[in-house]
DNA sequence: TGTACATCAGTGAACGCGCGTTCACTGATGTAC
DNA sequence: TGTACATCAGTGAACGCGCGTTCACTGATGTAC
């Protein structure tokens, strides 16, 4: 660490990490790649052999993040039985990933990245994935009529109130994680009636 | 237009005309107040005798952007007599403004702005005081029985699909305004249902 | 195991750029008498 | 109505800054024989 290092190893990881922390302190508008790469301890050159530019860190950063929360999203939906559950748990999942992780979860959903993600069909995409296989199995018990509808509807509701939380007039009580649980709780049980309506 | 005009009489609103003009073309990340200035046909230091800096020019827009969403939710639900029909009016409205002014509706929400405009009761606070009059009015016919999270369940919902519609993977549905119409009018039929969920 | 060499992944100086903001100035407007 | 003067709202040159990116370079690593 004292003498320059000509070969890292492990640069490329290390950037991301530290573009992530930068993020996360100061938002997506304080990131440089200069600031990146003294962080990692590098010349402001060096990041330009692991990513083509800083759109492109910026890039790799927002998979990762979209990986984590739809990874999280998967694993609450396998922790439950019950569909009705599932439900639940996912979107308790999602918003409490929001709400933890404000900036990853802003950078998924940046304008620049994210209008490619739902170009593949529902049940391959994505967080929408996760979500339309539960409501595929509601709709086998007979609780949702129109699983494209009920999927938006409820991904909107969940993603809105995520959004509200730590973008919106919400944003006050998201340090209180326990009102949050509380809210969460409440927006989350009603999910499932969402589903229930438009049997028409 | 030619010489040097000394006094403008109306410069403050014609920059905040192009500055909003710059931002619904390139995004408020290509906005510079050079540009703005060079816009207006004022020299740089111009705007200083309006603005005390670039962030207050921003702050305005947001402000104008907050109110006019606010002014179309408002009317949307005048137009309507039953609560059950004021609230489908102002979420149709209230996505349709989303996606008809996507970078102004992404201004009223970006974080450095929106913290404060809950800051106010519910019946004062801009957008959430006509989300909030028409929950009431659902409680008082028995359609609703606790208002506070009927109205953020029905904001989330609203507010989810339009950050979805703009901002989320069902970005390319927007381009279509036939298509985001039969959407909002699905979703906006379901929300009165969300309101009738948690009587427990 | 040793040597020659290609390739990889760093360095650090340098580039040009557009930006926000300041400042001394100037001409137009409004006000007091 | 005219004059003196304060104030207002422009000009345009200049400032320093941090940024993304490039480039010739260099030392370390991997590979062929």
């Amino acid at each position: 660490m004292e003498k320059p290092a000509y070969h890292h190893g492990n640069l490329k990881q290390v950037l991301l990490e530290e573009a992530l922390k930068f993020i996360e302190t100061d938002g997506i508008k304080a990131l440089s790649l200069r600031k990146v790469a003294k962080q990692a301890g590098v010349s402001p050159g060096a990041p330009y052999h692991h990513f083509k530019n800083k759109d492109e860190l910026i890039a790799g950063l927002a998979v990762r993040s979209l990986e984590k929360l739809d990874a999280t999203s998967e694993a609450a939906a396998q922790g439950q039985i019950s569909p009705q559950e599932k439900l639940k748990a996912v979107g308790k999942a999602y918003i409490l990933y929001a709400v933890e992780n404000p900036e990853q979860f802003r950078l998924v959903f940046s304008s620049e990245q994210s209008g490619s993600f739902l170009s593949q069909p529902p049940n391959e995409a994505p967080l929408f994935r996760v979500l339309y296989k539960v409501i595929e199995e509601l709709e086998a018990i007979g609780l949702v009529s129109n699983v494209q509808v009920a999927a938006i509807t409820a991904w909107g509701l969940v993603h809105g109130v995520a959004t509200l939380l730590i973008d919106g007039p919400l944003q006050p009580m998201s340090t209180d994680l326990e009102q949050v649980n509380a809210l969460v709780e409440e927006v989350t049980s009603g999910l499932i009636y969402v589903q229930a309506a438009p049997k028409r």
